[in-house]
DNA sequence: ATGAAAGCGCTAACAT
DNA sequence: ATGTTAGCGCTTTCAT
């Protein structure tokens, strides 16, 4: 079924006049061939439509792989949706060719993808996830490739670590809505039974409405994942067991977004009668007849960043240990 | 750099004091060897962290690989987002590994990509791309692997295709809103100079007007890609150029959406002053204070079933050429 | 500037 | 049930 009717390097080189070793070090541009040399070497491998074997490359001694692996918790999210496009198009420029995973904020699944991913031995991986497993630790040492987590920043990176501290993020939310005299405010959140960042957040929040003097009144956490459904029934919910609450704060915006529909629905007032601040920043929130109170996260700068210093540490260049992408609190009109 | 510190067969065969080829066997179920065997074959493999190197099992004469690639037009869409992720899951299921890219609807990125992957001999690959270039075709036929053309059903597929018409959908929509009584009807499109299949479902809708024996009034191709903010823009232009057009179809719902809220901070009523449309049935467009009238395309099962057709192909297991995944037009209360 | 030889870890084929 | 041999296509080393 896979046969290879393709040309090799054995089969440029006899065309060419010369040997299999002339022919990689031209298509490698590792000096040792003259110019006349390269023109006919290459004029062969055009002719014969020569495609290289990475897998033989990458097996070899040398062990060269361009295969990446990145892991985030899911692509069906505004956020993460531009976060792979942005590591896999810096990724791709640099010449490397991305293998994706999820993991559902299950560190079980990270460990399952890791392992089905160690065993093409990648150049480096990438992780979105919040914790790993022991397994995966033990692995991730035992593959001896660069290590980048990203989204959130973690006391004890791994090897590096390119994110923002969701803490912070939740933190600086509950002062701004504090700060504008909202008193009795609910936490939306989602994927209850998981260890989510988004619960890193609404420690965060609780804290910030500590340092006004206020608690949280009221928490509404949904098996579901954060979807804009989730966020519309969450708010209904939340609502119908705490009808005074004036302020509500969401797990991500697709969630708050799905609350305005909901309150919009139902003629409650945004943020007349309830003020509403979503996190993450998606294109949808800015649009909205009154912009959402949201913290921005530049997704396409984190992917950027992260995928790069992976290529600088398999390049020797020197690489922070830790690199802090700034967020931005966005006030809108909703709150 | 990349050193293995790891165990191989070698070192396990030692170990359980048999050989190389009875700990393969061992490992990957072939039959020839005995339960006791197999027990102190197993014993070692978990001491040792045995790490299986694919590399090298894809290298050799078998060549059997279980990189998959696919290639989608961008990761920022909520339909190609949640596309992605049924077709990473279901090829994780069957034991396979996900090398992704993107090509912006540019026929010569899908073959930059295609040259990277192919290289690494995957077992097949899965293309959302509406054109390839000659060079991609040669390659793919060269590659003497499964390839899945996914989305848009073609007329010649070159191995296997799953998906459905946008020439349909487009026609279906026409019909729809000339049966709603709309009469001055405009297209908002994106990607204006790229060849998308938004244009198709654009010529698809014309026809369906046609039938009604309407004309499309006016058309704003957008340079952007379809996203809300393309879709708030694009109808600001659209409507100054023509103030009069009772109803918009709109290139996708995010697109629409981001309609919408043009309408709504004009004070434009929809569908009373004007009709929307859109397409892909997005989740935010079923819980709008209006649902958005949509074509609902349904992703995960077109991504699950492109993924196994692909994996029955490459189990010799009998695969339609051509599999219909069937759309629904869902009336909402937008026009 | 160029070539010859060795070997990466695994599995198919062929013994025993 | 188990072992031995050969070789996948490339790159590294060590000649010349």
């Amino acid at each position: 079924m896979t046969r290879k009717s393709k040309a090799g390097l054995e089969d440029i080189a006899r065309a060419a006049g010369v040997s299999k070793m002339t022919v990689s070090r031209v298509l490698r541009g590792t000096p040792g061939f003259s110019e006349d040399t390269r023109a006919r070497v290459m004029a062969e491998v055009d002719r014969l439509g020569y495609l290289p074997n990475r897998l033989a490359a990458a097996f070899g001694p040398a062990g060269s792989s361009t295969l990446v692996g990145v892991c985030v918790p899911r692509f069906t999210s505004s956020l993460f949706g531009s976060l792979i496009e942005s590591i896999n198009a810096t990724l791709a420029r640099l010449g490397y060719q991305t293998m994706i995973g999820s993991h559902d904020q299950l560190p079980e699944e990270e460990e399952v993808w890791l392992k089905g991913i160690a065993s093409w031995r990648p150049a480096g991986v990438l992780l979105a996830g919040r914790r790993h497993t022991k397994a995966t630790l033990d692995l991730l040492r035992d593959m001896t490739v660069p290590v980048v987590e990203i989204w959130d920043l973690t006391t004890q990176p791994i090897d590096i670590s390119v994110g923002f501290s969701h803490y912070d993020n939740g933190y600086e939310m509950g002062r701004y809505i504090a700060g504008q005299g909202r008193r009795k405010i609910g936490y939306v959140g989602a994927l209850a039974t998981r260890d989510t960042m988004g619960r890193t957040r609404e420690k965060g929040f609780r804290a910030g409405l500590a340092e006004a003097g206020l608690t949280l009144a009221a928490t509404e956490l949904l098996q579901d994942r954060p979807s804009f459904y989730a966020g519309y029934y969450g708010t209904e919910t939340i609502l119908s067991r705490n009808p005074t609450l004036d302020c509500l704060y969401y797990h991500d915006d697709e969630m708050a977004i799905g609350g305005l529909a909901y309150l919009a629905a139902m003629g409650i007032d945004a943020p007349g009668d309830i003020g509403v601040a979503g996190w993450g920043g998606m294109e949808a929130a800015a649009i909205l007849p009154r912009r959402l109170t949201t913290t921005v996260v530049p997704t396409t700068r984190l992917g950027k960043e992260s995928a790069e210093a992976l290529v600088h540490r398999l390049n020797g260049d020197p690489v922070a240990d830790v690199t802090v992408i700034p967020t931005r609190l966005v006030p809108g009109g909703t709150v």
